[in-house]
DNA sequence: CTGAAAGCGCTTACAG
DNA sequence: CTGAAAGCGCTTACAG
C-alpha cells in the first residue's frame, strides 16, 4: 500500500507538456474507489453507496458496480472509510490472556457475534500486571474503536477515569461491581468464595484452606471465602497465594505448605481447576483420600475434569453466555439503545462424586 | 468521534458575515493534532514527529509537545495516520477458533510479540468451515494490515491466490507444505500420523484404530497414520471421523463404534487429547486396561494430562514457539529482510506410563 | 436516484 | 531542526 503522490509523469518522449509529475513506484497495486467508479461509469460516491447503502442505488447501477468490483477484486479501504465517516467498525477486546484460559471462549463467542454484525475485533492482551495498561489503552484508543470489552473491573483508577471520559460504549465482564464504568456482564467473585465456604461448611469442614493466584478476581473470591468462614467462627485459614498464571505444578507444591500451616486441613478452595488438579495429585501422593479426607474445590469447570477427576468439586461459570451477552449489550448500544445494562450471569457449584 | 468540519466559526454577534453553517453536535470531544500543535506553538507536523520520529525534533520542542500531549490526553488517530502513511501497524491473525484450542497460546505469544514491536493484532476467526472465508478475507484486507498470520495451510485455492497477489508478508503456521504462500512455521501432520503408527507398531499393535475430527490437519495425520500402517501390512483400520470441534463426549461415544469395526482393537490414535480422554473413559467402562490392553494416543499435550491421565500417550507441539517464530518472521520482513523463511518446529511423542 | 465539492486527521515530500 | 502545501481514500452534506 505505497503512497502514490501524483507528481509529474514526465515521460521521456513528451518533454514540453511539462506534465505534473506522476508516481509509479511499485505500480498501482491497490485499487481505489475511483478506479471502480471510472470503470463502472459512475461517481465514486455511487460506489460508496454500493457498499454502504445499496438500497439507495438503482438496481441496474448496483449490478454494474457489482460486476466491476468483482472483476477488479476491489476491497474498500476502511482506514479511509473510518476516518471519513467517524465509524471505525472496530471493537477492542482487552483481556489479560487468552492462553489456557477461561476467557478464550468468551472472546470466541464475542468475536463471532460482533463479526456477524459487521464489526471486527482488535485484540489487546493486558497481561496480569497493570504496568503498561496506560500504553495499552493509548494503543487501543488510537484505533478509534466504537466499543470496548473489558475483562474484569478492577483496573487502575486513572484508566477507569479515561474510559469513562471517552464516552464509548464499554462492557466490563467476568466480575461484578456497584460502580461499573458503563455496562456489565459478570458475576460476583466474592459471592463465589462465600458459596464455596458455605459448601465446605455443609460438608462439616473444620479447617478449610485456600490456594489461589493473587489477581484481583481471585482475591475477591478469597475474601468471600474468608468472610463466610469467619461468620462460622473459623478465622485461621491456611492460605497460599501465588502470582498468575497458576498451574498444576503450583497446586502440587502448595498442598504441603497448607498442611504445615494447618495439619488438620480438610478442605481446599483452589483458584482454578489446574490448581485443584495439582492439589489432588499431591493428596494422592500423601495418601489423603479425596473427597472423604480432603474436599477440593476448583474454579472454571474445565471440560475434562468431569471425566478425569470427578473427585473434584468446581465452580462453573458460563463464559459463552458472557461473551454473547456482552456482544449484545454493545450492539444494542451501537444501534441507539441508551440502556445501561448490568447482567449477573451467576455461577454453579458442581459436585460430582461424594464420599 | 464526531466529524467536525472546520467551517466558519461565525459567532452569534457577527450575523452579517453569512457564515457557512458550523457544526457542533456533541461538542469537540476528540482532540486533533492541530489542537496540540496550537497549544504547543508548533506546526502539526512537529507533533507528528514527536510521535513518529522524536529523534528529529529538538529536545526543548519535544518537551513542550510532551507536556501539551499529556495535559490534553491526546491520542493520535491511527485511522488517519495509517491512511496517510500507508502503514496501518495492524497485523491480522486468521484462526479457526481460540476456544479450548491449541491455537490460543500461539496467538497469545504472537500478539504479545507483535504488540511489543508496535503492531496491533486484528483477530479473525474463520471457524472450521471454508464457507465465509472470502468475506472474512475481504474484512481483513479492508483494514490494510501489514502482515497476516494464518493457521493452517489448507485454504481454498482462490484464497491462496488472492493472498499471494496482495503481496503482503504472510506466515502460515501449524502445518507444513511444499508450496507455502510466503513464509511458514509449522510441522508435518502427516509425519505425526506416521510417527504414531510407528509407535503403535513398536508396541506390537495389530489392530490400530483412529478417532478424529475431519478437518484438513487431522486428516493429514490420518493419512500418515494409514500409510505407515499399510507399509506394515495393516490395511483394515477402524475409523471414526467426526466434525469439529471434538470433545470428551465424542471420544466416549467413538470407542464402541471402533470395537464394532474391529473387535481386536488394541490401539487408538485420537485427533486430540480431549478425544483421547473420552476413549480412555469408555475403555474403563468396558473393562479394557490402558495401556496394557489398549494403547491410546492423543494430540496436543494438554497441561493436565500428565497429572490426570498418565496412561495416555500424546503428541506435543510447541505452540508458543510457533507464535514467537511467526512473529519474528513477520517482523524481520517488515524490517526489510526479504528472506522467505520456512521453519519446521517438529513434534514429540510423549509417553508417560508403560505397561 | 446520482453527483460535485469539501473535509476527515494525519504524513509525505519538499523547502528552508 | 521546523514548517506550508498537498494528498491519502473514503464519506458527509448538499443540491439536483
Amino acid at each position: 500500500m505505497p503512497n502514490h503522490k501524483p507528481t509529474a509523469a514526465a515521460s521521456p518522449d513528451t518533454p514540453e507538456t511539462a506534465a505534473p509529475a506522476k508516481r509509479l513506484r511499485g505500480g498501482p497495486k491497490v485499487l481505489r474507489i475511483t478506479d471502480v467508479a471510472a470503470q463502472a461509469g459512475v461517481a465514486p460516491i455511487t460506489v460508496s453507496r454500493f457498499f454502504n447503502s445499496p438500497e439507495t442505488v438503482a438496481p441496474e447501477t448496483l449490478e454494474r458496480v457489482r460486476q466491476v468490483v468483482q472483476k477488479l477484486g476491489y476491497v474498500p479501504n476502511r482506514l479511509a472509510g473510518g476516518l471519513s465517516s467517524a465509524r471505525s467498525r472496530l471493537i477492542a477486546a482487552i483481556v489479560p490472556t487468552i492462553a489456557h484460559s477461561l476467557f478464550s471462549e468468551t472472546i470466541q463467542v464475542f468475536s463471532e457475534t460482533m463479526s456477524r454484525a459487521g464489526y471486527q475485533v482488535l485484540l489487546a492482551l493486558s497481561g496480569y500486571s497493570n504496568s503498561s495498561e496506560e500504553a495499552l489503552l493509548d494503543a487501543v484508543l488510537s484505533r478509534r474503536p466504537e466499543g470496548v470489552l473489558l475483562t474484569g473491573v478492577a483496573h487502575a483508577d486513572s484508566l477507569r477515569e479515561r474510559l469513562r471520559n471517552v464516552g464509548l460504549p464499554i462492557v466490563e465482564t467476568w466480575d461484578m461491581t456497584d460502580t461499573p464504568i458503563d455496562m456489565l456482564v459478570g458475576f460476583s467473585h466474592y459471592q463465589i468464595g462465600a458459596a464455596v465456604a458455605e459448601h465446605f461448611l455443609q460438608r462439616n469442614a473444620r479447617a478449610p484452606g485456600l490456594v489461589s493466584a493473587n489477581d484481583d478476581r481471585a482475591l475477591a473470591r478469597r475474601n468471600g471465602f474468608r468472610d463466610r468462614l469467619a461468620q462460622a467462627g473459623i478465622h485461621d485459614i491456611a492460605e497460599v497465594l501465588v502470582p498468575p498464571p497458576s498451574s498444576v505444578a503450583v497446586g502440587k507444591a502448595a498442598l504441603p505448605t497448607l498442611l504445615e500451616q494447618a495439619p488438620q486441613l480438610d478442605a481446599v478452595f483452589c483458584g482454578s481447576d489446574l490448581l485443584a488438579i495439582g492439589v489432588l495429585g499431591a493428596s494422592k501422593q500423601l495418601g489423603l483420600s479425596v473427597p472423604s479426607q480432603l474436599s477440593i474445590c476448583g474454579f472454571g469447570d474445565l471440560e475434562f475434569t468431569a471425566e478425569t477427576t470427578p473427585q473434584l468439586t468446581t465452580v462453573r461459570v458460563d463464559g459463552t453466555r458472557i461473551g454473547l451477552t456482552a456482544a449484545r449489550c454493545l450492539l444494542d448500544r451501537l444501534a441507539g439503545d441508551s440502556n445501561v445494562k448490568v447482567t449477573d450471569v451467576g455461577f454453579h457449584i458442581v459436585e460430582r462424586e461424594t464420599t
